[in-house]
DNA sequence: TATGAATGAGTCTTCATTCAT
DNA sequence: CATGAATGAAGACTCATTCAT
């Protein structure tokens, strides 16, 4: 019941309602996958972690490949539209009021925990896309420029306002991704390494060094 | 012969010597793992990119398994070992004559020679280390100190002679693996979005960025 | 409600009485098993075909395989009925005003419609009999007795009154069985080269054979 | 080695060998094919029957419906390249010196003993052609033509030298393949109805019919 | 030592059959 | 009665691994 409200809600239309055990099969996927990779992983321990007969995922997905595709439908529902809803206005209208150290916070840490909750999903098609180019397309086609036109726009902005320096807003944008998706590899890969503090502390440090570098420029006085 | 020579001279002990097919086959290893992911390759097709027949794989590792673990042995003889041996002296020993531009431009290029000369083995042993915790221990007790090591020391002498600012010496040698490390990603996965230059120059920016912010400082003016 | 009545009419009681649905997944169950073979059949299929839903087949027949057996009803009911009904009358009468071959090529033509026309049932029937036991011996002791009556009978009145020479009757019997078989099985499987003229022509020829022979007598001279 | 020197002999070329183990998967295939039907057949049985285990199967073939068209290889050589050899010189060598009875006597006989001893694997490539249209190409482009050319000219020649009346060559070989093909099939699947006699009366009785009638002729003196 | 034919456990996938609605 | 979603047993086929040569 519950789910299924929640379903409607999120999609907003019945069209692209997902049938609810389509749904099951798809998270238990995701689980699967994320922890054992494609290839590795078995259609009965899908079905097992689904609650639902093998024979069942078949019903909903012709090859094991199909389960694989599918889940790009979950990755533009679950971490696509939130990314973009939420911050072309959010950030924007912040942006005048607050300091850009703040924002820039505000706005990696936000995209830092939808990163995180949705880490099974994006590692597996990730990681998947490197040997499935099906996959690959579809980023290239829809999440890639729906995140960069995001991130240029702001950027670009900044630039116009001086905030910024004049480097080229893709190198500016593609920096912010490194710094981040860097972060978010080594101390989750790595944690007795690289977890040197909690999030909100690191991710003031990461805005500070790209805002500022690390280069010491007050001796120069 | 010759090889076997050339292999004894790198090893500079017989101990570790790597019997010449036992070489072949763990380079056809990394060729088709790379490419279909360990899971997604066949014993078959390693077997017939080594030129050995299917049983003498068998002849060298026990399973299947084990050509994965064997590719941490070249991991460290052809990736790890010339990080530290080139560069513990090199960079040290140029690093007072240069800028530090130069020098990190420097560091960061002849990181990324080594990084792309050596990326199917990287990409294989990375990409397995998630699903196999077996790799990724001798990744964290091998690889990534070493790699440590060398940037925390850079790193520390810089803070010490006043170049760089005080952040935490860990966060600014994590930095710049993510620097380097988003840029090898983006660029070579997303090359329409992110491939912005030829390498130097965009290691130059990458360099610039990092020692000195994105931010405007107005000192310009 | 008009194809039921039909039916009484036709069974001319309810106890045999097969309801309309019953009756329907029996006619698309021929046309499947005729098209792929029992085996070769999907119980998914000839539902589609029978405009049912799939478990409804099973409300009528409990498995495929009844649905199989369920096949030697209408056997009798579209098949050997009006063989024998309208033939063991009609037959026998006009025998004494028409000359022999004229009878012999009615009663040839007749019988090839009426297969023709009962094609999928009777090589449905008749192939699967081959790894079905259970469908052989309603054959044995329905069909195949009620088929010889008719021609033993006819041959054996032929025998009396001189027309046939002297040979066994069942051999008479089996010759006629074969030509007619040997007829339809080659001329409809390898047209190509079987297929010489149209049917009545054929059976004309057939007929002549039949009782002439091919040899020639001389007597021609 | 008996096995192989045979195989050799048969052959008389290296070339076309099959293997050893290939040949005794094809055997075990027309078995259990013969019994069960193709679709009814498990690999799992033909690997048992064949004593190799299933995999080794599908070293040899690549698909189940890979072996069933494998059979046509047997089915000439087994049945297509005896019944081509012998007849066409044996045939029409003694066709002078013996009566025509005689001879088709002998013809008949000869190939009812070659169709009988290759009955499990006539019978499942020609049931099977039923629903496999590419078994029924090689047939119609092979079999049919090499068992036609051989008719008809027997038949041809003894129409020339007068002993035939003028049928139409194709329509009295169609006659002889339908009264032989009559009778092994009534007389093996209805014994109890059809078989009357050991199977060299049988024959001359349909060669007694074949060349002379059922028509009594006496009586119109 | 090296081979590659043979193995058979394990996989994805199909499909007759069931059963809650 | 009729439905069709769900089932899960069983099938074709794959592939790492073995072993006689």
């Amino acid at each position: 019941m519950k789910e299924k409200d929640l379903n409607e809600l999120i999609e907003g239309s019945n069209e692209e309602q997902i049938a609810e055990k389509k749904l099951k099969i798809l998270e238990a996927a995701i689980k699967v996958f994320s922890e054992k990779g494609f290839e590795g992983s078995r259609t009965s321990e899908i079905a097992k972690e689904a609650e639902v007969a093998e024979g069942t995922i078949f019903k909903y997905f012709k090859t094991k490949k199909d389960l694989l595709s599918g889940l790009l439908i979950p990755l533009s529902i679950k971490f696509l539209r939130p990314l973009i809803m939420k911050s072309a206005e959010d950030i924007l209208k912040k942006d005048k009021e607050n300091a850009t150290e703040e924002i820039l916070k505000e706005l990696f840490l936000d995209r830092l925990s939808l990163i995180k909750k949705n880490m099974p999903l994006i590692k597996t098609v990730l990681v998947e896309a490197i040997y499935h180019d099906e996959l690959l397309e579809p980023i290239k086609e829809q999440v890639v420029p729906q995140v960069l036109q995001l991130l240029d726009s702001y950027v670009d902005s900044h630039k116009q306002n001086g905030d910024f320096n004049d480097y080229n807003t893709r190198l500016i944008s593609r920096t912010m991704m490194s710094l981040l998706m860097g972060y978010i590899v080594l101390s989750s890969v790595f944690p007795e390494f690289f977890s040197l503090n909690e999030d909100e502390k690191e991710i003031e440090s990461i805005v500070d060094i790209f805002l500022n570098g690390v280069k010491n420029k007050g001796e120069q006085i």
